[in-house]
DNA sequence: CCTGTCGTTGTGAGCGATCACATGGTTGAT
DNA sequence: ATCAACCATGTGATCGCTCACAACGACAGG
């Protein structure tokens, strides 16, 4: 397009026509130039903002580009700058309340300003992560972040290479990189301190994995809790995050008669223990009291609706959003956020059968 | 570059050292090509698998590409074909089952060959998937996939421009695109004859939102059921796919003593209706027999164990991604593959209290 | 021995942006 | 009036790769 009067019959261009255009994808930078009758360099100042354009030809160029309905590209633009707006979160492949969520609230978090794109792994273990994230540096993103809920996440991630921002989300703080996470330990404490509260002395809990630092910080939260309110934890019972475990939890928990209340590492362990006191006739909460952690939308309507604690995975993904534009735009250090979790009290659990 | 033994002591080109760097990611193709003693054409040739090479120029080019640790640059490449590897996926910014389990069903597929970049919107209305879609095709994707339950999308992706390999999952087939989908009218009618088979004739539907297709899907296939036995389907009652509304819907229920059945369009929903009738002293299956859709997995733990209809979300991503590749590769056409949902049986439905 | 074809490799020109630097016109201070 | 400083703009190189085409040698057929 544009050719000016002086060469209007000489050697044709590659791109002929205005709109449809043979090769490639759309308008380049050039044709924007042409049709405002600037060099290529001013159109480029003002995509990218500079301020020394007169705004007359500001105006122009934006009219070009806005005619000509153009788009920059952005591998041209990551070509020569050496660095993109995409974003590369490695999580693991799991469709578990905790990591989805996550995502989704760091996908809302970056929009506009950067693509996310996503690497699920079948399993967090040190080899596949560092070459996720080696990946993602290859691909030169702009930074990186990591959905690291397991133990083993954290020494994969101590040595890699310090090229990129990188954020770590629900990991441990140890490995030296900046980080958002839960406050499970508080959480946990909410929970069993709400227990405690009725009068309850004989608090159990079902725990997830020992390979999830998730895991690990609820578990210290209680066992503070319980010590710090002078008694002496019972013995964990270690689930794995799904109802399934929870239910052979809660047929445990059944034989042992003082247990009168029961923190549950997740909701859905939780309703793994409330199914199997269905099934053995046992009321709830007026012989066992159960609180739950993730306020899943329906614990609400677990029987009895279930009291749990909240954490808000929104926040999370706008915490690590900020941290990752922090040390993209500053180069910042590897500072360290905490969220705090909610407890949210609904019907599951009430005063012990001997207060009452 | 180039430097051949003849100017080794010649000034330095901008990269030195072999290893580290300073400028950009990493090593480049002429990096390789020097080491290698080709030209960077020869490089390229190998990296793109061409079959003019000799096996023993091969070798000592990837043997260079090795030792040097390279990695092709995207972005390069990009911009030298127009075209890339990255597949754009726009779904709903939702943690509801269906969509969140469809995102990791298609990561999972694409590993290895793709980069999977994902758009969460806040609504699917027609505006707003234009606008990423496009973006997408700005940013010259291999392909784009869109989770598009809504009614709203089909229209919107009608008069999309045919740049790009696009494949609809969830969507409807009028839409002239290729189509991925569940065959929810066949998962309702599993649910609606399951019921039928205990004997059941008043049975009910809580629907989603009727601005889904899966809802629709859902509603036309109890509609079919009953009508192929013979019986006129009672009035339908529209949920939103939230816990909640299915709990209005079993209050509802309740005060109509001939319902002795219902099917929800999802677990959740389902999970609502159960906790109702808790509530109000019902007991089911015997007094109402229920079925769900989803088979999340805590349907299982639910009281009763829920019936249910399981949908194959893995097997939906492969069968999206074989359609894009197809499309990616030979420019194929828009076909359409339909994924059967299964019928699982558990203990939330029996026969009618009429029929004991 | 000349010529044509094929397999293998190299050369140079893009792709579409940014960056470093050069240029020319205004200003304001000397 | 002179010079520096600054603003607005343009020029050409460059990022790392692929593409089109050229070049070269080997080997066949006339």
């Amino acid at each position: 397009m544009r050719e000016t009067e002086l060469d209007q019959n000489g050697p044709r261009r590659r791109r002929a026509g205005a709109a449809a255009r043979p090769g490639r994808g759309g308008p380049a930078i050039t044709d924007v130039a042409r049709l405002a009758g600037v060099s290529h360099q001013t159109v480029s100042r003002v995509l990218n903002e500079h301020p020394n354009v007169r705004e007359q030809t500001r105006l122009r160029v934006l009219a070009a580009i806005k005619e000509l309905d153009y788009h920059p590209s952005g591998a041209a633009r990551t070509l020569a700058t050496g660095r993109s707006t995409v974003l590369g979160v490695v999580t693991q492949n799991s469709t578990l309340f905790g990591p989805s969520s996550l995502l989704f609230g760091l996908e809302q978090a970056a929009t506009s300003d950067f693509d996310v794109t996503v690497t699920t792994l079948r399993s967090l273990d040190g080899i596949a992560l560092t070459r996720a994230v080696r990946r993602y540096i290859d691909q030169q993103v702009a930074g990186v972040v990591v959905i690291a809920p397991l133990v083993t996440a954290r020494d994969a991630l101590a040595d890699l290479p310090e090229r990129v921002p990188i954020v770590l989300v629900d990991g441990s703080p140890d490995a030296g990189k900046a980080l958002v996470t839960a406050d499970q330990s508080a959480g946990a404490r909410l929970a069993t301190e709400h227990l405690l509260s009725f009068g309850h002395r004989n608090i159990w809990h079902v725990s997830g994995p020992n390979t999830w630092l998730d895991s690990i910080g609820r578990v210290e939260g209680w066992q503070a809790a319980l010590r710090d309110a002078g008694i002496p934890p019972p013995p964990l019972i270690e689930g794995d995050w799904s109802p399934a475990s929870g239910y052979r939890a809660g047929h445990l928990l059944a034989r042992i008669p003082e247990a009168t209340a029961v923190f549950a590492a997740n909701d859905h362990m939780a309703l793994g223990i409330i199914r199997a006191m269905h099934e053995l006739g046992r009321r709830m909460p007026e012989e066992l009291s159960i609180v739950g952690f993730d306020d899943v939308p329906e614990a609400a309507f677990f029987s009895p609706a279930l009291t749990t604690v909240r954490l808000d995975f929104t926040e999370i993904g706008h915490q690590a959003m900020q941290l990752l534009r922090e040390q993209i735009e500053s180069g910042g250090s590897a500072s360290c956020r905490v969220v705090q979790p909610a407890l949210v009290v609904r019907d599951s659990a009430t005063a012990p059968p001997g207060d009452r």
